[in-house]
DNA sequence: AGTAGATGAATGAATAGTCATTCACTTATT
DNA sequence: AATAAGTGAATGACTATTCATTCATCTACT
């Protein structure tokens, strides 16, 4: 029977080859030798090399946004619900760099198969903050004239921007708590001082 | 005499082929066609296909960054300096659709060189964000707890996602304007109602 | 002012190399 | 023994880059 096991390997492989050297410069090859199998055993879990790609994409964040959604669910503060998104989507993308870096690198392409994830899993993801601010906006803690649809992408980019201080070496590296506190500052509360 | 004409003619429908195709896909024969010359052409204005990427960020971005630092020194009031940066970018990004998917694309590349090119002029483009929220801290407008290269990040980022609504289709087609004040209105007071 | 030669920009077919995918065969499992 | 999983060399499609040749424009000489 085809492993699960052998499945995961070559995923975590291909996640690392995807981060190290981008998807069109990474070799069947490189994936294969890094998960220890054959090349042509890489065709017996996926299609295509394509395949693996949108795999990583949808099993990779597909956990990191169930265990966001889970935490979340647990509250019923807009603020406190902001800031465990914020916690939990920086201190999974400092531990787990190589999906990070796929992430930044390849949520991007303009492949037809790239966009149409980035408009379903994806989409379901940032969604996740409309609908936190707009709870936010019914309770009165959140501004009205702050449009949900723009301003999740605002903090969706502001995060991942962010947390691209973790893939680029040679940076200043600030802590997932430090840094979690100055979005939640920034987003709560703007950078004006108060009057 | 190779014309400068002929060159810029190049950069434009690279920009075009690039931001319809991502670079990997874009075809030199494609490139060729858009800009109405022989393969071999190209090679006489650069030295090879990553050649041309690098060009198409260097000049087309390098615009962009002298225009807003042009349009930013003229101000002396850290608010309004982030008001223009905000509104110089996104209008940038709206009027050129095709520059804009190549720097939502492109920038991301794991390759050596455009990590090269992201640590120099594009840092310097980000660097002036920075520079205003200093200025900003210094005068007393600015809260003195947020760090700098942080926000600067953040700031970007959120620009940088928002300006996407621009270039994929099918999403409600928010106006700079309007798009400006939001981020305006979250970089400076934040989400939360005034207490 | 017409002509021959010189220059170098432009061309696009041919090259040379790369790499995803296949498949004939081997090894392991039941 | 039968079936399934695994292997990796061979294939074939694809394309960036080259370069021998063409062509347009300019110069210099009569």
């Amino acid at each position: 029977m085809k492993s699960v096991d052998k499945h995961n390997k070559i995923i975590v492989s291909a996640t690392k080859v995807f981060a190290k050297k981008g998807f069109f410069n990474a070799r069947i090859s490189d994936i294969a030798k890094e998960a220890k199998v054959a090349d042509g055993t890489i065709y017996l879990y996926f299609n295509n090399k394509f395949d693996i790609l949108i795999s990583v994409l949808e099993e990779e964040i597909g956990k990191i946004i169930e265990q966001i959604e889970k935490a979340i669910e647990k509250e019923t503060d807009p603020v406190k619900m902001l800031t465990i998104f914020i916690e939990k989507h920086l201190s999974a993308m400092k531990q787990n760099k190589n999906l990070a870096e796929v992430i930044h690198i390849e949520l991007r392409q303009s492949d037809r198969l790239v966009k149409e994830y980035r408009n379903t899993s994806f989409k379901q993801y940032i969604d996740v903050i409309s609908r936190i601010i707009r709870k936010g906006q019914e309770r009165g803690i959140y501004r009205t004239d702050i449009q949900p649809d723009i301003a999740k992408r605002a903090f969706f980019g502001a995060l991942d921007e962010v947390s691209r201080i973790w893939t680029t070496p040679g940076n200043v590296q600030y802590s997932v708590e430090e840094t979690s506190e100055q979005i939640v500052a920034l987003f709560l509360s703007g950078m004006r001082t108060p009057a």
